[in-house]
DNA sequence: GTGACAATCGTCAACTTGACGATAAAGCCA
DNA sequence: TGGCTTTATCGTCAAGTTGACGATTGTCAC
């Protein structure tokens, strides 16, 4: 049976919180087309490879999330799939895009198809000219994760194991953009039943009176939401 | 630069209304693997054709769907990507799933590689064993559907081009399967910016006091949403 | 100690929601 | 014609939620 014969990519949004502001791994690509431009991080599916498997590692060989409890620690969830017959010259090509969130991880950052990889800011990014369709993914990848913060707990994927209601309310004010007034957020997120769990800790180093540590709890999803 | 091939195909969640029911469009496959077994509609991207085109060529072969305004009464939305290498014994495959809504279509259905076509109450095709992952993305595109019907203004693309409130919360009463209680639907509906606007005339045939016509608002999104 | 700072607790009016009573406007039927 | 049934539509009310913002509480820098 005869089928036309496509090329399958991962590209991948990973998204994560630096210098208090919401930043985007990209690499400079090291090849034609689009030498020397800034791209998603992605690559091939292999020949026996799972989509998501593929998107894990490439994941993992972009930023160095290996094996450890790391990997635990990042969300990684399908964003959706583009396939213009026009999206790359070489040749047929169909991308499945994966959107990532990550706690600020161990600096390093060293692909090994790209030229450098580096996070960039989302502001920075939107307005940077990327290769192929990259800048439409990006696009809805934060579309997207805006989205997801309303009624999921994964903000919590961007902070520490350990955090306090105040980073969790900056999360929500960098992927937002707004401010957020803090009295009312933090009696919103401790009504979410299961969001958060108290570990008994707190906070000793910043100014101000020391704050709660809390973990994530049992839920995923936000009853009630919190919306924008 | 080589590259391991894959077949890209698109596979369809078309739901429908009919005889007070959810339903979804299914084909017999009329070739092995699978053959004599349910599945999705679907096929072969084209060389040169995008995605979301394949997947409207394939909801027009298999529902007659034409050119005419049908299809602009259609709601296509891309689902999910499965690419398991093992979901399709014959080649690596990968297919991306498109959700479409559909008011009661013109009745003929005939496929074009398919065996049959006919739209099969969602409450059994959940519990039939369908071909490839198809039972997955069936449940993956109900899962979608129900949630959409929260936030979007989604409910009227099962409805004909006029309907009444009464339509609408059917509709929402068979995707939830749940019962609404019809006078705080009514509320919500009408507090609902621009879902729905009001052709002036009523219905004039069934039992009971003539209820009032209405044509889909400017919106696209709830606001406030329609809880489940 | 004093002040600055951020966490946390309270208060209140405006709004939303679910439950359900009441009324309205048709057809049906004797 | 006058009930009776049925469904649409309007109202009411208590309970819960939300945003705005005042008040209090630990800590640190000085």
């Amino acid at each position: 049976m005869a089928f036309p014969p496509f090329a399958v990519t991962v590209d991948l949004v990973v998204f994560t919180i630096r210098d208090d502001q919401l930043c985007v791994l990209t690499i400079e690509r090291g090849e034609a087309p689009f030498a020397g431009c800034q791209a998603l991080p992605g690559g091939f599916v292999l020949p026996d490879e799972d989509l998501a498997a593929a998107a894990a590692r490439e994941l993992a060989e972009e930023t160095g999330v290996g094996k450890d409890a790391e990997i635990e620690r990042v969300h990684l969830e399908q964003l959706g799939t583009y396939g213009d017959p026009t999206r790359d010259p070489r040749m047929r090509t169909v991308s499945v895009a994966y959107l990532a969130f990550a706690a600020q991880l161990s600096e390093p950052v060293a692909g090994t198809d790209a030229t450098a990889a580096q996070w960039m800011p989302v502001a920075t990014a939107l307005t940077t000219s990327l290769a192929f369709d990259h800048g439409q993914i990006l696009v809805d990848g934060l579309e997207r994760a805006r989205a997801k913060l309303e009624y999921t707990t994964l903000a919590a994927t961007f902070c520490r194991d350990e955090f306090t209601i105040a980073d969790l309310r900056h999360v929500y004010e960098l992927v937002w953009d707004v401010t957020i007034d803090p009295r009312n957020f933090h009696r919103k997120v401790l009504a979410s039943e299961g969001f958060v769990e108290p570990t008994g800790e707190h906070t000793s180093q910043a100014r101000g009176r020391p704050a709660q540590l809390f973990t994530l709890g049992e839920a995923t999803q936000l009853h009630p939401p919190i919306r924008r």
